[in-house]
DNA sequence: GCAAAAGTGTTCTGTCTACACCCATGA
DNA sequence: TCATGGGTGTAGACAGAACACTTTTGC
């Protein structure tokens, strides 16, 4: 990221919650800062004058996981007073001065108060290719039942964001985003458990899903188990836009 | 307002829209411009560097209303490319240099794109006692369903904040907001048919009601009508918390 | 008594839950 | 043939909608 504190907004960050789904478990994609301490972190980043700001999220989520295409949503915004990255800044004030990065400029970015909007995205997680940025030292899916402390209010980011996605999930068919383009009747309920922490009775949900006509049901899927082979399915792709 | 540019967040904005009720039709809180041409807009203002953003929305309410304690939250943020206040603009260069206002400061303030977080409040329309601000040429309650062409997307922002409204009536029970203390089954009800904007069945409506277990029944009230005596009901205190 | 509006009760219907049953698969 | 998990059907519980009825008020 070439640092140039004239095309972005001052004060104002867009941070990113994004959830992703493996084996039974919801995950969130966090940064782990290139700092002595380990630190943890969001994937964020800040606003070009010329930028909407949902370009400016999917720009910041792109630069991350590859992705162009990606379920975005703001849901809050996240504005207490003294609200800084004291971390950040005390990592600039300890860089030798000739280090060749534009150290007063970042400090005096990073020395104010600064609001996040908040998005929250949802991805296929076999899509992703992760890549770190300038300040990582690694960015990795960790399971939202076991996330680390991170910095400021992150945690608390993702526990808006995960209430966000709750509400939305039923009524809104977004799940979809977070498996593969076919999927088994079996691991969609294991989505929805995971995300709502709680387990579905499976017939109920077989037929609550099919009910609503959006699944599209693919040839069987023989996985050499000793049971009857399940179906795939498919979300249908002509009622997307609604 | 004195306007000290050093105090206050740049680029980043609130607006909020009021909603307020009285013979049933939903009305919102509008300015008109102390300009020419009628220009309308939302009440709004800015972020001062040492404010959670919460207390500037209620600071820049208690300003146009004279209320302390209002329901307000935040709902979205507003923030397309290039979204800019060109009218106000357009006012400050039309100002005299000698006029006594810091004209610069101003048009550079304004010159900039802005962020904006939108809010939207539920008041007691009774309680309210209507402020101008330096640049109103007055500010009154207008009809929700006939509101003017207002500046940028102030329109738009009602429109989302009546989504807002609409989602968050049913299950939160916020709507006691908009009335007095005590009202009649029928008010409640006429609150409910304007933010819908559809009839609810009369026995229907009150038995729901009734079985939220949150109103107090008080006295009848004699209204001189040749009918039954309506209840008068309040809401209860006690529960207000959750 | 009568019209108007308030308050309450009853039935019907559609949705969600719980339980039961059958089917396909590989060992 | 049996265990395992997938798919479907059915009866009960519950909430909401539609309808009907009674009560109170001022004229």
């Amino acid at each position: 990221m070439e640092f140039n504190e004239e095309k972005l907004i001052p004060q104002l960050s867009i941070d990113c919650v994004v959830f992703g789904y493996k084996e039974g478990r919801i995950k969130v994609l966090v940064s782990r800062l290139n700092l002595s301490e380990d630190i943890y972190t969001l994937p964020g980043g800040f606003i070009r004058q010329e930028e909407h700001i949902d370009e400016s999220a999917h720009r910041i989520l792109e630069e991350r996981t590859g992705l162009k295409e990606v379920f975005l949503e703001q849901y809050r915004v996240f504005g207490v007073a003294n609200r800084k990255n004291d971390i950040i800044l005390d990592m600039f004030e300890k860089l030798p001065t000739e280090s060749g990065i534009n150290k007063e400029n970042w400090q005096n970015w990073f020395s104010k108060r600064f609001v996040s909007v908040g998005y929250y995205a949802l991805v296929d997680i076999n899509k992703v290719s992760l890549r770190k940025s300038e300040f990582d030292a690694e960015i990795n899916w960790l399971d939202l039942e076991s996330l680390p402390q991170m910095i400021m209010d992150h945690n608390e980011m993702v526990d808006f964001a995960l209430e966000s996605l709750r509400e939305k999930l039923d009524e809104k068919l977004i799940g979809f985003n977070l498996l593969p383009e076919t999927f088994t009747m079996r691991q969609l309920q294991e989505l929805y458990e995971a995300v709502y922490d709680r387990p579905f009775p499976r017939n109920n949900f077989q037929k609550k899903m099919l009910d609503l006509n959006v699944l599209e049901r693919l040839d069987k899927v023989y996985t050499g188990a000793a049971n009857k082979a399940p179906y795939l399915y498919r979300f249908r792709k002509d009622i997307k836009s609604s």
